[in-house]
DNA sequence: CTGATTTCTTAATCTAGATGAATGCATAAT
DNA sequence: ATTATGCATTCATCTAGATTAAGAAATCAG
């Protein structure tokens, strides 16, 4: 999601907007699906079950775009909630602003090409959720966001792949000691 | 994917291809990255893990376009499998096809939403096999994809839900039970 | 500073689903 | 026909991870 910020330079300075830490952007049954490109700051979009628990689903950390595109595409109501985990920096803007009719074609083409490139981070995803042990899809987490950890609770980054706290805590212990 | 053969009607006539039930389109490791756009019939892709076991993807039946896009985008070999679960009519085509330099803007942003859509239906995978049991992701299965259950045998479901056959036999056992 | 809330770890028990093996039943091959 | 080969089901056992709980360490609020 590198370009992004060049691309939406246009937009930069008007809606820029300051949050802070835990405040939400968009719950669960909004109806207008907005999307939140970070400028600073830590996003993350989640749903919470009907057992209350939280599913994280993504992170944005800087220069990243996070949306519910579920919603956004069927115009229907959101699904997922975002909030801050950090004080951000967020510029709002629609979904399909992406794709809106006073862009060249060479930029809608390379917006596509981005939502190429997520679609491949998920369908990497979707496999190692289907194929891989927590222990797997945690050193691959690793390698993906580096910055991650040092920045986000274990806790999240738990629900994040899928399984509870314990269960990490479990996992990085044995990694500790098995070195 | 409603809208792909028209959009690609240009291409139908040219290279419209007949494949037998078991013929692998694309194999792990390949170097060229192409999508391939069902006329008639079934595909899957999928991978095999590190133990030899497979782990379904996903399906396109009839006006489905299946890829590895991961791959096709990076210029990194093939991931994924696909081969034909029926005798199958098949429009090959380059992956970035979608995207090239003489489609108009309107076209690339109709392929853009396709791509959306997509997404949306990865979001939900995701979502599910993070937060779901396997009764209720095999439950969405077959209310997503009602034609399916009769065309592909029940340890494809299987590997495409993430479990294992026997373990969806036990839950259609408990299904049928139930009522 | 103190108390309170959040975060991480460890351990005991429990369960969904994996694994492995046996059976019946098809369809396909000889 | 008969032997295969593939597919679905059932059962016994096993395991990764869930659940519950409890305590230590860190962070925050007053």
């Amino acid at each position: 999601m590198e370009k992004l910020d060049n691309i939406l330079q246009i937009d930069i300075g008007a809606k820029s907007k300051h949050f802070k830490k835990r405040e939400i952007l968009q719950r669960k049954g909004d109806i207008i699906a907005n999307s939140f490109y970070v400028k600073k700051g830590l996003l993350r979009s989640y749903i919470i079950d009907s057992k209350g628990k939280e599913h994280i689903y993504m992170f944005a950390p800087e220069g990243w775009i996070i949306a519910d595109l579920e919603a956004s595409e069927f115009n229907e109501p959101v699904e997922l909630f975002i909030d801050c985990l950090e004080d951000s920096e967020i510029i709002i803007f629609d979904s399909d602003c992406l794709f809106k009719a006073d862009l060249t074609k060479k930029t809608v083409v390379e917006n596509a090409k981005l939502l190429y490139r997520r679609m491949g981070i998920l369908q990497r995803r979707v496999l190692m959720l289907m194929s891989s042990p927590a222990i797997d899809r945690y050193n691959y987490f690793i390698k993906t966001y580096p910055e991650l950890p040092n920045r986000v609770p274990q806790h999240m980054i738990a629900t994040y792949l899928g399984i509870t706290p314990q269960a990490l805590s479990t996992i990085r212990g044995k990694i500790a000691h098995s070195k």
